[in-house]
Parts: structure tokens; C-alpha cells; sequence
DNA sequence: AGTTTAAATAGGAATGTTCTTATTTGGGGG
DNA sequence: CCCCCAAATAAGAACATTCCTATTTAAACT
């Protein structure tokens, strides 16, 4: 995985700091999805002088790269960032109340509309749907957002 | 449709104070899609004191009522607002070099696929499909986001 | 018209994120 | 091993948006 990422780095010509190398390592872990802010916190120990706007500009990258997922508007703090785990394409649902995201593993838009919008003169580099909801802890809440 | 927005409002226990009267007036026009900035400025003149989180306080609401739709993403001036005039749910397609934003008059999503995701627990209250590539005028540029 | 009360507001502080600029540095080539 | 230069960085300003709090006000009910 690392070695993955790091190779796609060189092929494109983006260099391997030390900052981005404990960006990486941090951020391609399994576990809670991490934000900025948290990434940056994590981080201070060993790197004191990292600026927070060097975490947003690897997270950016690497999700240019396709190595993140962001996922914004979950929970007050900040969007959060997934690792792509050789996974397939897919989407979030996010609770309204409590900011819990969860993934839902298919992507439920038709290809064809996709081609359709090609043939209209676009072309298509990545789409984002997000669901929000109430999570079935949350439901009995009746704000209507509606 | 103002008299619809007035009475939803009324309907919900809203009120109708002169700086809300002012932004749905100005909201609801066809024409160019605005950011909660320019339509602060734009009611300066006649509201001097209005605040910019009045604006955004209104335009929360509205897109809570149906009125408007936010487009996030679209050029580097933030959110543009656009007025549901009457016409079915749809989604939009950003050029991520020009900023444009284009209507995409049909919902791509299966209907069958909300209702599976109703019955894992979640009660889905809206979704959000953002489609990101490049416009026929931006085409030849050939930076990869993927 | 006067009272009441929850909704709405202005103003300013705070938050998350991006931009600007001057400085540093990874890593390829002499 | 040193030079070079585009890429990356730190620091802080700027920006879009939200939150907080004290004050005002729309509108329902006397």
C-alpha cells in the first residue's frame, strides 16, 4: 500500500518529504476516519514545526491521487478522509443528527446516465453522492430537514 | 411563488421579517445564481445593517423548505444558491477549471436503491449527486484529477 | 392598542479551509 | 560531491461559514 502510494508519487513527479511520508503512514491506517485537525495534532510530537496547511495540501493531493476519500459535513468538525482500500468506487450516508458516517458499497447511478452526460460535450473525471439521513440510533428525532 | 414561500413559511411558524422578505425576493429570480456574499451586498443600499448571518441563516432555511438548492464547489467564491422553480428534483455537473455549473435535469440515482437503504434503518432525507469534469470549453486541458 | 413570547437579528468571535509569499529542500544532472 | 530548480514548506493573512449572546421584533392573544 505504501509502497503503492509512493510509486504513484514518483511517476507524477511529487516528491517524498518527511512530512508527507508521516501524512501517509498516518492516514492510510484502518481505524477512525481522521481529520485535519486531528491528523496535524497526531502529528506535532515528532514534527513541532508542521504547518496545518501542509496537512490539507498532502490530504488534497492524495485524494487527487486516489488515495483518499474526503467526507464532507460529517459531524461539526471538519470533512474527514478515508483510505481507498483497493476497494471499489463507492458513496456515504450521513447522519443528520449525530455526524456518523457509514459507506454504502454500491454505487447506485445508472452508467448509461454517464455516458449520456459524455456525449453532451463533458468529460467526466469523478462524481460524489452523499445520502444524509437519520441513523436508526437517531431516528426518533422528527426534525424535518424537508 | 413568493405568495407559496410566504404561506410554507407561514405554515411552519416562520416569520416573515423584512431582511428574510428581502433576500427570498431577490433569491427567486432566474438568472445568474448568487453566493451569500454578493447578495449581502447586493441589499446593502436598503438594509444597511443587515449582517452576512442573516444571509446565511435565510439561505439555510430556504434549502430547508425546498426553495433553493445550494451548489457547493463551484468556483472559488463559495456556495451558489439556485431557486427550485417548480421543476422536478435534479442534480448539477461542475467544470473544476472554468467553475461553471450546468443543470442536469434527471436524477440518475435507482429508486430501488433508496428504499434498500431505507431498510438497513436509515430514514433518507435528501441526497446530494455532484458530477466534476471539465466543460466543452475547458476540454483540451488535460490535467488528470484521477 | 398593549402584552407576551418565541423567532430573528446584529455584531463579533470562532472554526474550517485556502491562499500568498518568502524560504527551504528533495532529488536529478553536471 | 555540489548545483540547481521546481516542488514543498512554514507562517500568517484571508476567506467562507457557523456559532454565541444580548437585543429587537413579528405576530398571536388579550
Amino acid at each position: 500500500m505504501l509502497d503503492e502510494i509512493k510509486a504513484k508519487l514518483k511517476e507524477k513527479g511529487f516528491r517524498l518529504t518527511p512530512q508527507r511520508q508521516a501524512i501517509i503512514s498516518l492516514v492510510i491506517n484502518p481505524g477512525p476516519k481522521l481529520t485535519a485537525a486531528e491528523i496535524w495534532g497526531l502529528l506535532r510530537p515528532k514534527h513541532p514545526d508542521m504547518s496545518l496547511d501542509t496537512v490539507y495540501r498532502n490530504l488534497t493531493l492524495l485524494t487527487e491521487l486516489g488515495v483518499l476519500i474526503p467526507i464532507a459535513g460529517a459531524g461539526k468538525d471538519g470533512t474527514r478522509y478515508e483510505p481507498v482500500t483497493h476497494s471499489r468506487h463507492h458513496h456515504h450516508i450521513v447522519c443528520l443528527k449525530c455526524g456518523e458516517a457509514a459507506c454504502i458499497d454500491t454505487c447506485p447511478i445508472n452508467p448509461q446516465f454517464l455516458a449520456t452526460v459524455q456525449n453532451q460535450g463533458y468529460q467526466l473525471l469523478r462524481h460524489n453522492l452523499e445520502l444524509f439521513g437519520l441513523c436508526a440510533r437517531c431516528k426518533p428525532e422528527d426534525r424535518c430537514y424537508v
